[in-house]
DNA sequence: GCGCAGATTGGAAGCGCTTTCAATGCCGGA
DNA sequence: TCCGGCATTGAAAGCGCTTCCAATCTGCGC
């Protein structure tokens, strides 16, 4: 480190060809012989150059820069489970391929906070957003977004932000449905379903699979109790009481996500009841927490780390023209696991 | 939108000034009477001009970058508490001083490990870097990045780390101290101590305080049993049954965090002791599992997301000079937080 | 052996900004 | 009134890279 950084025009000197010639060599540009390319390639060792990103974005007009967007109270916790595992999942990805990752966190205020994001793509000059619920789902956001010139892929988006912009996700619907039927199976006909924020459209949809499984199992709207609450342990330990204290109290509690489910274990716990022999309890995501409560939750598994990684591939392969015909929404598999919340299948 | 982004000539010409000036405008420099100051703002006003930060870090030599590097094992779960709350700390205070943050998540198989930092640094052009456990007290890691100026804030160093570079954090020593002191005056006097890692000092020093405090009291090494797990939940669970199938087991098992402790709590419940009747146990961090096990975790708090926020704003007074002397150690209050694994004090 | 398409190379022109450094304008003191 | 000195402005020169386009070199068919 005797002085500067080596550039560009360094290695073209070294290795006796032009700056032009180089850049081509290191973007894998076509048209140039192997010799020369492993001229190049030496001298570029030799000298240990790296590209200086910021001139070559100023140079070729593209950052390699894609924004992750969720979403988080400046007063709350840090990022939640789901968050956290997404953000990782991105973060490998962009280190595969070569790109960086803007994180931001917007608060849930929400007065600025389309401007908030807006900003990120005109300030930073993101090429790519990556959105978690709920902006997965709010149009108006994702309209403007693209007319940004910014591509978009949504995580867990629902059915209609999904003809607008590329996304992944599991089929939550039919994971509730999985669930709610495998629970019937097990002989429970009185239901508790603790759900989200309405504005998460993805853990909407496992409600309406939950709902779909009581209707195809003939079992009406008197079946069950539907609490909304706001994804946070203490939104389970607050629901739950008021829900098990009615005339026919449900014998299971469906929770639209694993901290809500801890709350809702916690609860029951505080009233001495046995679980799952006076109330069964099953979450979703299969989170740490899960396995740490006790007895350990049973829930529905999705691959979080997974779904950040396939998120900003998608968004790559759409930067890189890879990708270029109509919105598309890569599916993965969930899972029910079976674990001690619920009676032995 | 109707065509490209303005750039600063097009704000130079809207005010009738040179670009240079603009240039002076934007970055607060001196000499520019207000009228002329006033009149920019304007034109930035109209045209809603943004600089382009690829262009001025080019330009300005500086990247307004800063990374945030942490360890992860590629198969774990995502970031623990501590580092996603570190992390948000950081992201707040690089948004309010509005520098960019480099999430870099570093395997743990660490063959490459300081290869993959260094990276950061001459890749990225990273201007300075914030360091989490274990990497603050990777003393020769410090050392190379320093040589290649770089600037670093380490988060909760330990006493060698801080003669080299700046630092945050809380008093470990005394917090493991004051934590075994109240301990002893509620009645224990046989100990169990399940350690972390041994290269992160930080938690190394809780276990000297828990030391300290037992000498102080004229309690022996025969009076505590200390083994070293990973500060995973599961290596909790895993100790915790050896360190009570002994002659004279402890009535309280201090954890070094508090996912351990959650553990050694579901290992004791499975072993159908009642908590803190039979055994007592505390955590450290106040994370948000502290509060969701069952019993809660009496544990000691320490102000994560701060320590994340205060690291960044000493690193950017140092990039921007306004922080010139020697290392520097900030230090958090931490606080003991009584819940029920502990008998009532 | 000649001519042309395609493969390889390089020259030059910026990308949008900051940083010298030189050129003005202004003030009070002599 | 003239001059030194400082406040204010601007012109020019890049930062390190990519892109566009022209120049040169191949190979092949005839």
């Amino acid at each position: 480190m005797n002085g500067k950084k080596p550039t560009i025009d360094d290695v073209a000197r070294l290795s006796g060809v032009a700056r032009v010639t180089v850049s081509r060599v290191l973007n894998g540009g076509p048209n140039v012989r192997p010799a020369v390319r492993a001229k190049v390639m030496e001298a570029v060792k030799t000298l240990d150059y790296k590209v200086n990103p910021q001139a070559r974005s100023l140079a070729g007009g593209a950052s390699r820069t894609v924004g992750f967007v969720f979403n988080s109270d400046p007063e709350s916790e840090p990022n939640s489970y789901y968050e956290a595992a997404l953000e990782l999942g991105a973060l490998r990805a962009c280190v595969t391929l070569g790109y960086q990752l803007l994180i931001h966190q917007i608060p849930t205020d929400s007065a600025g906070q389309q401007q908030r994001i807006l900003e990120l793509i005109d300030d930073q000059r993101c090429e790519g957003l990556i959105l978690c619920p709920p902006f997965s789902d709010d149009l108006l956001l994702v309209e403007t977004v693209l007319t940004r010139g910014c591509k978009v892929v949504a995580v867990s988006p629902g059915p209609s932000a999904r003809t607008l912009i590329d996304g992944v996700g599991v089929d939550d619907e039919a994971a509730g449905y999985d669930l709610t039927c495998a629970l019937i199976k097990l002989g429970h006909h009185r239901f508790g379903f603790i759900a989200g924020l309405e504005t998460h459209l993805s853990a909407e949809r496992r409600l309406e699979g939950f709902r779909r499984a009581l209707a195809d199992h003939g079992l009406g709207d008197d079946a069950c109790l539907i609490r909304r609450g706001d994804f946070t342990f203490r939104s389970g330990t607050r629901l739950t009481p008021e829900m098990l204290d009615v005339p026919h109290p449900p014998s299971v509690l469906v929770c639209a996500n694993d901290d809500m489910a801890a709350g809702a274990l916690a609860a029951a716990h505080a009233r001495g009841l046995d679980i799952p022999g006076d109330i069964a309890i099953t979450g979703f995501d299969d989170a740490p927490v899960a396995s740490i409560v006790w007895p350990p939750l049973t829930t529905v598994h999705q691959p979080v780390k997974l779904l950040g990684q396939r998120a900003v591939e998608m968004l790559v392969s759409r930067l890189t023209g890879a990708m270029v015909d109509g919105p598309s929404f890569q599916q993965l598999d969930h899972g029910l696991v079976w674990r001690q919340t619920t009676k032995a299948f």
